[in-house]
DNA sequence: CTGGGGAGGGGGCCC
DNA sequence: GGGGCCCCCTCCCCA
């Protein structure tokens, strides 16, 4: 007995979810554009992509050998089996398919191909279609500004892509519009290292439309002439849970968009069963030739450790049976192509249980519900039988809940006041004065005669000069942290910390040194940068007289002296 | 091979 | 929100 339309129901449930980004455990870069999928789903269609997200979460592919616009359609193909018709595929969009097809070894994509071509009678190109990594600038696509042929340097016949583009304008996945939110940050930034070096892309201002997408992770340059970045000020789609309600704006893109996955496509679908080669047996090409063929390069490891100590705390203070971890099949988002993007999430890799750390599947299910307000969207660790289906667990009060958009609805009646951890809940911190930190009430202000810093923490006695700070430190102890990064998942208490974390994820190094040109995420790195050039030592060692470029090095170089040797 | 310095990069947090 | 600083990790180079 077999239900005929199994398979097929599953792939169709499963396309679904992609389009929802429910339950994707994969993040695939192709340039400047981001893909959300289905690990399963990915190493089923190709044992390329079967060995490389064996242990990353995060694969950047070689931008030589598929731009977005080409992937969108290979990972349409993946889910559905089936391509554009064929009248809305140009010979040119062949070509570039087969070229990708050939890259992440989809063999019946490329046996497709290949026919398509054959009948058409045109010559096979198994080669990039372009030198300039066919950068379909999704970017300029979704752009407001009308763009022109020649902007579309992806492919040469840019009457076709521009056509092609437009077929694909309307039909937006929801996994492009979370790319949208991310690269609309740095439009003139590619993902790629070719841009993130010099920037050598043009300015790019807000007349493009780009911006009004919600993310702008740039800085301005303090000397201006040599950063490209000049981008106005925007808001960031990640919210605070208390101001989750706001994002409604950003929320209602998404909901727009079509989850059904026939709508993924449009025209008369191509059947895979065009393809002659198109054996079920044939997805795994043989090992050897496929490791010949890979192209990632491994990122640089990036910084691993960190102390960390708020996240231990946090740990520390969970109450119990709260699941933290919602680690999905290895969860270490690594970059798996340039070094652009090779951040990987620290704790992540060290196995470490921190549920604030593990969402990336938050940010999936912020997509899926309330987009922006999930930050307390955490899946169980496993699945405990006992939880059912109520996988998604409020962290402050350990409920269960069946879908990310109840439990969004419940995390919105936890008060700010309940999310914080009172001090007598709370024996994990260090406290200078117990005793007085007893008496001080959340609203108590301390005032020490003539000292400025009234403000008291209640919870560990850290005195600020104005209600403004003491309300930010206090965030520190909340269980929770409000902004999560949109690309891992990785949790942080303030926005601004977050957002320069994205500047890593993108690659943007918005301060540039005047004289090498080395660029810099940070102002202060720039800073520090500027005394290799000027000579400045201004850190000396008293106790060897020596002197240093960096205060953390003379810090370095300290330890040397007290440690036992 | 090892230790030390220089420097790039990330996160936390206060102002 | 941005700036600045601290702390950390890491890589690279060199003696």
């Amino acid at each position: 007995m077999e239900l005929p339309n199994h398979a097929k129901q599953l792939l169709l449930q499963l396309n679904q979810q992609r389009a929802k980004g429910y339950l994707c455990d994969v993040i695939i870069v192709v340039e400047n554009a981001l893909f959300r999928a289905h690990k399963n789903i990915l190493a089923a269609s190709s044992i390329y992509f079967k060995s490389l997200i064996l242990h990353d979460n995060l694969i950047n592919l070689d931008t030589d050998m598929v731009n977005p616009s080409i992937f969108r359609q290979v990972l349409d193909f993946i889910y559905t089996g089936k391509l554009l018709s064929s009248d809305q595929v140009s010979d040119h969009n062949f070509n570039a398919l087969l070229t990708a097809a050939s890259y992440l070894q989809l063999h019946d994509l490329a046996a497709l191909c290949r026919k398509k071509l054959k009948r058409n009678g045109r010559s096979l190109h198994n080669k990039p279609t372009t030198p300039t990594n066919g950068r379909t600038s999704r970017n300029q696509r979704l752009s407001s500004t009308p763009v022109t042929p020649n902007q579309i340097s992806g492919f040469k016949d840019s009457e076709k892509t521009k056509r092609h583009e437009e077929l694909l304008k309307d039909e937006l996945s929801e996994d492009e519009v979370f790319v949208r939110n991310v690269q609309c940050a740095n439009p003139a930034n590619s993902l790629s290292p070719s841009t993130s070096k010099n920037g050598s892309n043009g300015p790019i201002t807000s007349s493009g439309g780009l911006l009004e997408l919600g993310l702008d992770l740039s800085k301005k340059s303090p000397s201006g002439s040599t950063v490209t970045e000049e981008v106005s000020p925007s808001s960031i789609p990640q919210e605070s849970p208390q101001s989750a309600s706001e994002s409604t704006a950003n929320s209602a893109s998404f909901d727009d968009l079509p989850t059904n996955p026939q709508s993924l496509t449009t025209g008369e679908p191509m059947d895979i069963g065009e393809a002659e080669e198109c054996d079920e047996n044939q997805h795994f090409p043989d090992p050897d030739q496929q490791k010949s063929t890979r192209q990632i390069s491994r990122p640089r490891r990036q910084a691993k450790g960190e102390s960390h100590k708020g996240e231990e705390m946090e740990r520390s203070t969970l109450p119990n049976g709260v699941a933290k971890r919602l680690n999905v099949a290895g969860e270490r988002l690594s970059g798996g192509g340039n070094s652009d993007l090779s951040y990987q999430c620290k704790d992540e890799e060290e196995g470490l249980e921190n549920g604030q750390e593990q969402s990336e599947e938050s940010g999936q299910s912020e997509n899926e519900g309330g987009r922006n307000s999930a930050n307390y969207v955490y899946r169980q660790e496993g699945f405990e039988p006992a939880l059912g289906d109520n996988l998604y667990v409020c962290i402050p009060c350990g409920k269960g809940f069946p879908s990310s958009e109840e439990l969004n609805a419940h995390v919105e009646t936890h008060t700010e006041e309940e999310l914080y951890i009172k001090e007598e809940e709370d024996d994990a911190y260090p406290k200078e004065d117990e005793a007085e930190a007893e008496d001080l009430s959340s609203q108590t202000v301390q005032v020490h005669g003539v000292d400025s810093r009234r403000f008291c923490c209640t919870v560990c006695n850290k005195s600020y000069k104005d209600p403004a700070t003491l309300r930010q430190h206090e965030k520190t102890h909340w269980l929770t942290r409000p902004f999560p990064c949109n690309i891992c998942g990785k949790m942080f208490t303030q926005r601004g910390t977050m957002t320069r974390h994205m500047r890593s994820h993108l690659g943007l190094k918005p301060f540039a040194c005047e004289e090498c040109g080395m660029r810099f995420t940070r102002q202060y790195r720039l800073t520090e940068h500027m005394r290799v050039h000027s000579g400045e030592k201004p850190y000396e060692c008293q106790l060897c007289g020596g002197k240093f470029t960096q205060q953390r090095n003379l810090i370095s170089h300290l330890r040397m002296h007290t440690s036992p040797s």
